[in-house]
DNA sequence: GTGTTTGCAAAGTGTTTGCAATTTA
DNA sequence: TAAATTGCAAACACTTTGCAAACAC
């Protein structure tokens, strides 16, 4: 993705495209699905030479999810993990490695036979998020 | 459930039934499933004229979830979350208030229908906890 | 120019930890 | 009396906020 295609997507969703922004913008929507914290956006960043503040970072991000080009996930850490891919999709998160697994929105319910080979099934967290209807 | 049910309750997990735990398992595990943090368990103590440190409450509702006697949810608000129904269940969170429901593990994902009437639904967290087998 | 965003540091929230005093087994 | 638990305050990790300077439109 150009950096023009990326301040587009920015300015569709009624953010300014900063320098700062595009940086973490060109990172999160390099292609590749993601799961990203504040932390590893800013290491991640710093590592490529950008410098940001991790104010910024925890900033652009609160706000690129609210936007909606980001989603937003608890429960996967210590942390609040933002998840590039915004489609319908589930995680599997490996309780002693803290390994984030993206798996496919099922029809059915998961059971052991449908993890990844080599994975048992620990436990499982549903929530399902819900307005009252206006 | 008797004081002396409790107790034992508790040395059947390896905790020692002091005072303290006793007041939180009494609040706890009075016949009514409910969700509750360390701030909410300190409070209604405190209100019937129980006085604990909080962090002795924060320090007992782990261990009561390290021990199976609690669960714990995250991501259904600011803070943890803890679960005095550790059966097979899921949760409905109402994103405007905050408000938690139980729903009963169903064989069929769930879909608008199958929510109580007035919800509708926004948005679904699924979090498979695996583990490696070893 | 006007309103938005940044950087930085300070404040804030929820939770854990260290340690002496107390309690349980 | 040995080991576990408490209370309290301090420490902690993560995140948000306040405000002046810089920037986008």
């Amino acid at each position: 993705m150009t950096n023009e295609q990326l301040a587009q997507r920015l300015r569709d969703h009624d953010m300014r495209p900063t320098k700062q922004r595009l940086a973490i913008a060109a990172h999160l929507f390099d292609g590749t699905d993601k799961h990203v914290s504040a932390e590893s956006v800013y290491t991640t960043l710093k590592q490529a030479g950008i410098h940001l503040s991790i104010g910024t970072v925890y900033n652009s991000l609160r706000h690129f999810a609210d936007a909606g080009l980001l989603r937003a996930v608890p429960g996967l850490g210590d942390h609040l993990t933002y998840d590039t891919n915004i489609g319908a999709h589930h995680h599997l998160l490996d309780v002693d490695t803290g390994e984030i697994i993206d798996i496919p929105a099922l029809s059915q319910p998961v059971t052991s036979a449908d993890l990844p080979q080599g994975y048992e099934l620990e436990a499982v967290e549903i929530t399902y998020k819900v307005k009252r209807t206006s």
